[in-house]
DNA sequence: AGTGCGATTGACT
DNA sequence: GTCAATCGCACTA
């Protein structure tokens, strides 16, 4: 492929897009079209006077009244980003190992999210390699733990305001996506046949089997 | 205060 | 393909 081609010939290349953050009235109030909707648009990390992007090419969403979202028993200190209303951070750990970076959505109170899975690196990707310890372009973001990793995303972000000038942002598509597929959530042992995740078919920045590539 | 487990990853057969 | 590591949190008492 020949952008891949080109990133791995020009690791240390800071190219500068054109990405403006997204309003959050350009969210959609629908938990299902906000994951949709993200899918081919960036997620924008601000560091040190550094600055990362990533396209986010998969997504899942969760969603009130399914007992996979953090909030299905209520709000709890851990989840409390998820009812902040839409365009908000809610960064957990998990695993022991791993944080997960979600976009909080509806409205304030209600506590649904759609989690990045997984993004194509844009920018920075000098750093994003040091921060994941590999050179390997399609395993810098591939998968939500590798993702928070890349992006030196933790819960110090917990809560931050994505629509905002900060330290992590969403910003418009540089590149509209390809067709976008569908399948079941990654991961997940309750509530687990609905079909809630959400990817760039032909992407080989995704994570997850071939067999959930295929829909 | 104790317990069980998870929206994963990396190492290994 | 399989599997263990690892720890914060929610739940029970």
């Amino acid at each position: 492929m020949a952008l891949r081609d080109d990133y791995l010939e020009n690791p240390a290349k800071r190219v500068k897009l054109r990405i403006r953050r997204l309003l959050r009235r350009e969210l959609p109030l629908s938990t299902i079209y906000l994951a949709r909707f993200l899918i081919g648009k960036t997620i924008v990390r601000e560091i040190s006077g550094a600055r990362l992007a990533g396209r986010i090419v998969e997504t899942e969403a969760y969603l009130t009244g399914d007992a996979a979202c953090h909030a299905f028993r209520g709000q709890t200190p851990r989840n409390k980003s998820l009812f902040l209303g839409p365009g908000h951070a809610y960064v957990y750990f998990i695993y022991g190992s791993s944080f997960m970076l979600n976009v909080s959505s509806v409205k304030a109170g209600v506590g649904e999210g759609v989690l990045l899975r997984a993004a194509e690196p844009l920018e920075g990707i000098d750093v994003m390699q040091r921060y994941r310890g590999t050179d390997r372009l399609v395993d810098l973001a591939r998968g939500p733990g590798r993702l928070a990793e890349a992006f030196d995303i933790d819960r110090s972000l917990d809560g931050v305001d994505l629509c905002s000038r900060g330290p992590l942002w969403l910003g418009t598509s540089v590149r509209e996506p390809a067709r976008i597929g569908e399948s079941v959530r990654i991961g997940i042992n309750v509530d687990a046949d609905r079909v809630l995740r959400f990817y760039e078919r032909g992407s080989p920045f995704i994570s997850g089997t071939r067999k959930l590539n295929v829909s």
